[in-house]
DNA sequence: GTATTATCTAAGTCT
DNA sequence: TAGATAATAC
């Protein structure tokens, strides 16, 4: 049976194989971490272990994706579509709707993203009447998400002594109840944020010994990857669900621990021979995807660092070239280069754009690099920033697909309530809000039976209010008949989504159609897939399509890196380091290597958080396979303005055998003159002058430029006078010019005389509701 | 109540 | 610089 394990080296191979008891698996990078992984599953399965007595928990879907398409490749399809692998966050989900009623949930509760705790939490503050600017709704999420993965219920954070104090002393005294009634309001709303899928998954294994037993006896086998990255609370969920059987396997490199400031604990890792005396460990030292310089570079790094495993990572691979440092004189220049270096690296080394990454330390320095590379015409793909759910055409679909599979879920409903514009505006909504929490109510429950509740709203704002939940009813009722295309597109007909978006025809509120359609597109694939999905499977073979709330599942936990297409995929990869921890790429181009950015200000008066830093470059340095590119910039446009750019420190951690010196630039590379970057020709050839040039007159200063506009613009306002005619008399198919709308026809009347309302196509700019008495029409014809 | 404009402020990493 | 929010015109 284990010719299969020939591939394997031999510490590979022993990791493998022994497979019972705690086994924790030291994986340098680039060590066939993942290989190991996915062969140890095969190889339980291949001894006997049922796959659905396996649990896998990654933290990407990526890596939960490539593992089970690694197992299924080894032991097939059948076996393979049983084990549980996936990320913490989609099994515990999983796990959380089947057990939800335990804990009080609705199954089809709703996952709040990050936008939806923020906001949920910026109401509160408002209800609380305290300062926004005080309480800042990110920094008191990041609080409350940190307590979460720390064990910390809000009564333990109200009662605990020390929070408290250092709470008084940042003056936000009153983090413990916010805590307390954001903790309320999404159990209220029938919703877990990302914390809650861990915590309330961590309630049930300690408060339901029924739970607990359960899932003790199923999951017999627990492997955990990137074990670096747990924190508290992922690690007391896994200690728990491992307790009877012990058979757990982690796999982790504490040299590329990164995500401490999220609560990740690298004393999970260091100390875990201490928690299991019987421990075996295996390490896996072998680099195969790196040269010998980039292995040798990253371990000179690493070196600096004082809390670490020992370990030595090394490689059998060859020398390769050296690593480059580019130095540039601004973030715009830096973008360029590295751009045109691609442009090198694809003709002189045969590679494609794909074989290419820039790695950067924050997303804001994506766009300098987005710049150039489209300015030479090389294909990229940006992965973080904002993804595809989270572009406010989506989400407001996305909104009503949420409400109709779970009514109660507020942020939804405030969401899209009035939009499109259905005349229930803030004033409405703070009445509803202010009665739903004196009577402890959700706002749906009123807004289902506004005819029951006297708020003081008008029979009219009644009557509208009735007409939107009553289509949300309608929606509701479908859930279940109606595959999720078919009602998605229902959805976005009848609410008027799909037509207020196609009406606009401006180039933004284009691509926000085409956006829109495209998720009706990718609801359309989901459905597709699932019923292929659905025939492979034995004894499951539904011939239901999925509904609504099943799409709703799948793309809860989803972010940019796993909306990729297949088919359009020869780009250059854009992404954060952290975002490619797990990828590794022919070329990489690490970007930005400047003090106070890299390492990161707020880093460097700690040596814990320094030293993450450095774990953060070390992970960037060994995503390369043959050649990286280290770059950087002496001035940087920062929060608007230029600031001067010192040589990150790391750079010269690395040992400079392994480095060419910084190009002394000649001048800018290429012939095409430089717009108003501060180049200069100098006797002694180009220099860089980035302090204000005083000389050349060019265009008037920015105040006084921005003056004139102003002027010209007011003069032309009164140039165009614009004679608007006595309405009174328009009727319906009327040729009509508005002042700033330009030309249209009049498609609808409604309302009497003071207050009557026009609806008008214009030519240029679409469908508007007029109010006659304050929009000047001219009347061109019948 | 809605749509447009002016002003403010923020940029650290992610499920 | 850009997105979010407040102010104000319609």
């Amino acid at each position: 049976m284990s010719n299969y394990l020939d591939v394997l080296n031999e510490v590979q191979r022993k990791a493998v194989s022994e497979l019972n008891g705690p086994v924790m698996i030291i994986a340098g990078a680039g060590s066939g971490k993942t290989r190991v992984l996915t062969y140890r599953i095969a190889h339980l399965i291949k001894s006997g272990v049922a796959p659905f007595n396996i649990l896998s928990l990654t933290f990407t879907n990526k890596a939960a994706r490539e593992m089970k398409e690694r197992v299924v490749n080894i032991v097939g399809g059948r076996d393979a579509q049983n084990i549980w692998i996936g990320t913490f966050h989609s099994v515990f989900a999983r796990v959380l709707r089947i057990e939800s009623e335990k804990l009080g949930y609705p199954s089809n509760f709703t996952i709040y993203d990050t936008q939806d705790s923020k906001s949920q939490i910026k109401l509160i503050i408002r209800e609380f009447g305290l300062d926004e600017k005080v309480y800042k709704p990110g920094l008191v999420l990041n609080r409350i998400s940190l307590s979460k993965n720390n064990l910390i219920t809000p009564e333990v954070y109200i009662n605990d002594m020390n929070v408290q104090k250092e709470d008084q002393q940042s003056a936000k005294p009153r983090l413990g109840e916010i805590y307390r009634a954001y903790v309320k309001r999404c159990f209220k709303a029938g919703a877990m944020d990302f914390d809650d899928l861990l915590f309330n998954m961590n309630y049930l294994l300690t408060e339901i010994p029924d739970a607990l037993h359960k899932y003790q006896h199923k999951f017999q086998y627990v492997l955990i990857d990137e074990f670096q990255d747990t924190n508290a609370l992922q690690y007391s969920i896994v200690k728990k669900l491992a307790a009877i059987n012990e058979n757990i396997c982690v796999v982790g490199d504490d040299a590329q621990s990164i995500y401490a400031f999220r609560g990740a604990n690298i004393q999970n890792i260091l100390n875990y021979q201490v928690e299991y005396p019987d421990l075996k460990v295996f390490r896996l030292e072998q680099n195969y995807r790196s040269t010998k310089t980039i292995v040798g570079a990253a371990n000179s790094v690493i070196q600096n660092n004082k809390q670490q495993l020992h370990k030595e990572v090394w490689t059998d691979n060859a020398k390769g070239d050296l690593i480059t440092v580019l130095k540039s004189p601004t973030d715009n220049e830096e973008g360029r280069q590295v751009a045109h270096s691609i442009f090198d690296s694809k003709a002189n080394r045969n590679l494609h754009n794909l074989d290419h990454a820039i790695l950067y330390r924050t997303n804001a320095q994506s766009r300098a690099m987005e710049e150039a590379l489209r300015k030479i015409n090389i294909p990229y793909k940006i992965y973080g920033g904002l993804s595809f759910y989270q572009r406010k055409e989506v989400k407001d679909l996305i909104a009503y697909f949420r409400l109709t599979v779970n009514s109660k879920d507020e942020e939804s409903l405030r969401r899209v309530i009035n939009y499109p514009a259905r005349g229930i505006g803030n004033r409405t909504m703070e009445k509803i809000s202010v009665a739903a929490n004196e009577g402890d109510r959700t706002m749906w429950e009123l807004i289902s039976n506004i005819g029951e509740y006297k708020l003081g709203l008008s029979a009219a704002v009644q009557s509208k209010i009735f007409d939107f939940a009553t289509m949300i009813k309608s929606f509701s009722v479908e859930l279940e008949s109606k595959g999720a295309y078919e009602l998605a597109d229902i959805i976005a007909t009848s609410t008027g989504i799909n037509k207020d978006l196609y009406d606009n025809k401006t180039p933004e509120g284009l691509s926000r159609y085409e956006n829109l359609q495209e998720l009706l597109n990718g609801i359309k694939e989901f459905t597709d897939r699932w019923s292929r999905k659905q025939g492979e499977e034995v004894d499951t073979a539904e011939d239901n399509p999925p509904t609504l709330a099943h799409f709703l599942e799948d793309i809860a936990l989803l972010t940019d890196a796993d909306t990729d297409d297949p088919n359009d995929n020869d780009r250059v990869s854009l992404m954060t380091i952290h975002a490619a921890k797990g990828l590794e790429f022919p070329v990489v181009y690490i970007v930005g290597l400047e003090e106070n950015l890299f390492p990161s200000q707020l880093s460097i008066n700690s040596r814990e958080d320094l030293e993450e830093e450095r774990r953060l470059f070390y992970v960037a340095l060994t995503r390369a396979q043959q050649k990286v590119h280290i770059s950087y910039a002496t001035t940087r446009y920062r929060w608007g303005n230029l600031v001067q750019c010192e040589p990150s420190r790391f750079l010269e951690e690395i040992d400079e055998t392994y480095l060419i010196q910084p190009e002394i630039l000649e001048g800018p590379p290429i012939s095409r003159p430089m717009r108003n970057t501060g180049w200069k020709k100098g006797n002694r050839g180009w220099s860089f002058n980035n302090k204000k040039s005083t000389d050349l007159p060019k265009s008037p200063p920015a105040g006084l430029r921005e003056n004139m506009v102003k002027l010209s613009k007011a003069a032309n306002k009164k140039v165009s006078k614009f004679e608007a005619d006595n309405t009174e008399d328009l009727q319906v198919g009327m040729a009509v010019e508005h002042e700033r709308f330009g030309l249209g026809k009049v498609l609808h009347l409604e309302g009497a005389q003071a207050n009557q309302k026009a609806t008008v196509f214009f030519t240029e700019v679409g469908q508007k509701q007029l109010l006659l008495k304050y929009a000047k029409l001219k009347i061109l014809s019948n």
